[in-house]
RNA sequence: UCCUCAGUAGCUCAGUCGGUUAGAGCAUCUGACUGUUAAUCAGAGGGUCGCUUGUUCGAGUCAAGCCUGGGGAGCCA
């Protein structure tokens, strides 16, 4: 008999049909002539309760059928006799795949710490929790491309091996195949990468977006998606050093299309959650954020504020409050500044713009004043910055002053220079970072729990 | 990297002013119970008190250093 998945059998199965499951077992309990076996099969947050006659099973089978065990049971869907659930299988056959020693399992019926779980990463799926965050997640990857799809972009593969480095900024993650016990040497004692596999110094990507223009430049539309590689020394609850990051990059669009694009995409993707994964939803929004519900519909029914960086200083400067870092034109605006502004202030998300050139890449469109560029940042509460984005610099002149103001290496951006030389365009782009949004629509509260197998400094176990 | 808090049974934690043999709940094991819902009830086993050094008659408790983890900050998505 073929396999049902217990998803599908909960929402389809007319009662009194033979059905054959497959899962694991979250918990056995009863007496000594019947048990009770809640199985799941991961494809949705509910158990199916299956019903075991003690009698009529080999008492052997029944003791290894503990929390953890995968078993298979061919029965027959009955409407439940309890009162915890509607249907039931009662158990005909069950066929044992992997017992789970009870001793030395670490999973239990009994809450465990986030911390704990993360030491168990291999494990940890097989828990509610996780198993609605991870469902979560393929829903939105699968709804990003969809967006995108539906809009009539192209999904861009840029390189995960890079020869440069995007912004001059953060710490990149060296490739080599050189012995690095016997690292050839140059002229200066420098290293020598002439005998490098790529004959050049190459790194990790920290962003595609360089290379998503170029492709944006003929395409029209694109978008990246892919794994991005930070060797930054961050320990906190939003930093990882590889997370996956999604960077559209669209010719013609303005900062204000940018902005509509960036607040429509994150409103279509709350939205689809909302639609696509209620359950899990509802499991997380009663387990770990009872607020979670409340504020995704909240942010998909209300505008984003958008205002620029001056306006932003003013309303700082004017609060009624002492900042441990001081507020002032030209300077970076803190954690806390951002945090007021949207959890206070507005108590919606916020988009930041205009900010000045000196804090920003050296990439973004400057404006007439002379003084500012057209960044944006997306500001969300309990998160921060989860989108970034700009439009783009598309005069060549303009765009090799600013590189050299920076004193960049002008050789290293020379293909991004020549999309300015031939046929340049005004167009614009963002990066979302994918595990910042899964956090924000499942309510976890680190980072670490919204990846399957977290990339932190001194940790890259499993 | 900085600040701060923590580390005691498989898990979550308590442990007073430094004092005899370090406790609880859950989990595990044994037994009871004819429909359970984190099942319930009774009993049992289970400890290098993160590591090292020191102070002391005596250290889970005090001190120093280190390791690991949480929170906050910086960097950023």
């Amino acid at each position: 008999m073929k396999r049902i998945k217990i998803k599908e059998l909960l929402s389809s199965s007319p009662v009194g049909s033979d059905v054959t499951v497959k899962g694991w077992v979250r918990t056995k309990r009863g007496n000594k002539n019947i048990a009770f076996i809640a199985l799941n099969d991961g494809s949705t947050i509910n158990n199916i309760q299956v019903v075991v006659d003690i009698p009529d099973f080999d008492e052997n089978l029944l003791k290894d059928i503990s929390i953890g065990a995968c078993i298979c049971v061919k029965g027959k869907l009955v409407e439940s006799h309890g009162q915890g659930q509607a249907v039931e299988l009662n158990a005909k056959e069950i066929f044992l795949y992997g017992k789970a020693d009870a001793d030395t399992y670490p999973l239990q019926k009994k809450g465990h710490s986030m911390e704990f779980m993360r030491e168990i990463a291999h494990l940890r799926f097989r828990t509610n929790t996780f198993g609605a965050v991870f469902r979560i997640r393929h829903a939105m990857a699968f709804a990003i491309h969809k967006y995108f799809n539906d809009k009539g972009f192209f999904y861009l593969h840029t390189p995960i091996i890079t020869g440069s480095d995007t912004e001059g900024a953060g710490e990149m993650f060296h490739v080599t195949t050189m012995d690095l016990n016997n690292i050839p040497k140059g002229e200066n004692k420098t290293v020598d990468y002439s005998t490098d596999f790529f004959g050049k110094e190459t790194n990790l990507t920290v962003s595609g977006q360089l290379e998503g223009e170029l492709g944006a430049m003929a395409l029209g539309d694109i978008y990246t998606f892919g794994p991005t590689f930070r060797a930054e020394n961050s320990n906190t609850p939003r930093h990882l050093a590889e997370f996956w990051m999604i960077e559209p990059e669209m010719a013609f669009y303005d900062i204000r299309d940018n902005m509509d694009l960036a607040e429509d995409f994150l409103k279509y993707l709350i939205r689809y959650a909302l639609d696509n994964c209620k359950e899990d939803l509802e499991f997380l929004n009663s387990m770990i954020d009872k607020n979670l519900l409340e504020r995704l519909n909240f942010v998909i029914s209300n505008e984003f504020v958008r205002l620029s960086y001056t306006e932003a200083v003013d309303i700082l400067t004017a609060a009624d409050r002492k900042w441990d870092y001081p507020v002032g034109w030209g300077r970076d605006l803190q954690a806390e500044h951002e945090r007021y502004l949207v959890e206070q202030h507005f108590k919606r998300p916020v988009i930041l713009t205009d900010y000045p050139k000196e804090i920003k890449a050296f990439y973004m469109k400057q404006n007439d004043d002379g003084k500012t560029v057209k960044a944006m940042d997306v500001l969300f509460p309990g998160i921060g910055e989860i989108i970034g984005g700009s439009q783009r610099e598309e005069i060549y002149e303009k765009l090799l002053a600013r590189i050299r103001e920076m004193k960049l290496k002008e050789q290293d951006y020379w293909w991004y220079l020549e999309t300015r030389k031939y046929g340049t365009a005004p167009h614009s782009g963002f990066g979302l970072g994918f595990e910042r949004l899964i956090l924000f629509i499942t309510g976890m509260s680190n980072i670490r729990d919204v990846i399957p197998f977290p990339r932190t400094p001194k940790n890259a176990e499993f």
